[in-house]
RNA sequence: GCGUCUCUAGCUUAAUGGUAAAGCUCUUCUCUGUGGCAGAAGCGAUACGGGUUCGAUUCCCGUGAGACGCCCCA
């Protein structure tokens, strides 16, 4: 007998291994039902500021030819070169799990010549993206993306600060204040080259200063040099060329344009020559929105910028465009960190109970038949004792509950309770409905 | 890719160089014709591997996982 036990429990603890190896892949989380209300806030906001400014959803496919991103989101930036998850198909072909949108939405717009529906064309979007990093706050190897991106049309600056009054209102909409919407220009491609050059120039005659990552970037991206937060490298960026003041008179007399939008509609703004970001595609405008934490917050939670290039590079024309990305994590970390809750889901659900094994069995039709009408049910069928349905019942924090028992079958009736003050009384089962949906409103 | 810290039931926490205690949760019963309360019972853990030791959950090493920070980004 106790062998047989422990042999048990050695085929338990075998079974448990086998089921261990089985998590959830690093940095990837299941979004259980009790967070199901942040998202479902977050998606309702979305699509109701989609509605509201007038953007149609977009959704390329989660795979993408891998070169899209190395040719647009650039080959050295560190979400392509370090992060992507690239893999090759049995076909041969070399395809990428998106770690951005953009690309796929740009690509998207060509392959499906959005261009003659009418430009500009305003799209968004709302779905997971992948990059292969070390997870932390606020950072997932699979997260979530909302977006908005405003493509053709004029190089108008008012499309720029339309997309950053969206996420401004985005923000709003979920209660999170208290935020600094960074911005910047990085001018275009006729000043951008002038003062990379610049810029190159001053840092070359104090290169022995620079950290080992900034004296790499220096031969290929010398823009990132000034993001860089090493302590010899920061006093070094105090005194490198300012891009604002080296900007060609077209692209002053944008950036002036957006922030003055911005003014129109009340944004505050910070001016900050040494935001950058990352990738390759950006001209002009570029910008963030910085969650401002106490700890266990996370700093950025949407960024974005202008890609006027973007589609060239890809065989395209030359088609202005701009676009952001909210992380929808990082908008969730945030909320919870300053105990923003959802609005809790309206429970008006009613609960059918059934007393005896006849009445479990008319029960599933009632169920179905009510449902077919549109009403909620829960129920705990499986459950023989009455008490203890009900019990269920009280922990749904249900106010309606309907018992079913052989009395009522044989009067084709059913008991209508309220949960709140107990009081109970039997009507006919063909008003059912109506009684239900009377109690409901 | 680099660094720091952590690891006891589903959750939160105890304890000990002698094989682990509790609260909450969950299941059932008291109570298959009436829930909340109460009482009772039950399920359930020292991440894995190795070392030191008579004996390790405790000490040491490795691995794994997680959290957080850097880089970068949403």
């Amino acid at each position: 007998m106790e062998i047989l036990q422990n042999m048990d429990k050695e085929k338990d603890k075998k079974e448990k291994e086998i089921v261990r190896t089985f998590q959830a892949p690093k940095g990837m989380h299941d979004i259980l039902p009790v967070d199901q209300p942040y998202w479902d806030r977050i998606e309702s906001a979305t699509k109701d500021l989609a509605r509201a400014y007038g953007f149609g959803r977009l959704e390329p496919p989660v795979l993408e030819f891998a070169d899209l991103y190395n040719k647009t989101s650039g080959e050295e930036s560190d979400v392509v070169a370090k992060e992507m998850y690239v893999l090759k198909t049995k076909g041969g072909d070399t395809l990428a799990l998106r770690p951005e949108y953009t690309p796929g939405m740009a690509r998207a717009y060509m392959e499906n010549a959005l261009s003659r529906l009418g430009q500009p064309q305003k799209l968004f979007y709302m779905g997971p993206v992948f990059r292969h990093d070390r997870p932390q706050l606020g950072r997932y190897r699979q997260f979530t993306q909302i977006g908005f991106e405003t493509l053709s049309g004029p190089n108008d600056p008012i499309y720029d600060a339309e997309i950053i009054a969206i996420f401004s209102d985005l923000l709003k909409a979920l209660k999170i204040e208290n935020w600094t919407l960074k911005i910047n220009s990085i001018g275009c491609r006729v000043c951008r080259p002038i003062y990379k050059k610049q810029l190159t120039n001053y840092y070359k005659a104090h290169e022995k200063d620079l950290c080992e990552d900034c004296k790499k970037h220096l031969a290929t991206n010398p823009l990132r040099l000034l993001d860089c937060k090493e302590e010899s490298c920061v006093k070094l960026k105090a005194k490198a060329p300012n891009f604002l003041d080296k900007l060609c008179s077209m692209c002053t007399q944008h950036f002036k344009s957006v922030l003055e939008y911005l003014e129109e509609v009340s944004i505050v703004y910070e001016l900050d020559n040494h935001l950058v970001r990352g990738l390759d595609y950006y001209s002009r405008t570029v910008f963030e929105m910085m969650a401002n934490g106490k700890e266990g917050e996370v700093g950025s939670v949407a960024g974005g910028g202008r890609y006027d290039y973007l589609m060239e590079t890809i065989g395209g024309h030359l088609t202005p465009a701009i676009g952001a990305a909210a992380g929808a994590e990082r908008l969730i970390a945030v909320m919870k960190a300053r105990e923003i809750a959802p609005p809790a889901r309206a429970a008006k659900r009613v609960f059918l109970a059934h007393a005896g094994d006849l009445a479990k069995k008319k029960a599933f039709g009632v169920l179905k038949m009510l449902r077919e009408h549109g009403i909620a049910v829960s129920e705990s069928l499986a459950k023989e004792s009455l008490g203890n349905q009900l019990k269920v019942a009280d922990k749904e924090g249900i106010s309606i509950a309907l018992i079913l028992g052989q009395k009522e079958i044989y009067e084709k009736s059913i008991i209508i309770r309220d949960l709140k003050t107990g009081l109970q009384e039997a009507i006919p089962q063909e008003k059912l409905v109506d009684e239900i949906k009377k109690r409901l409103k």
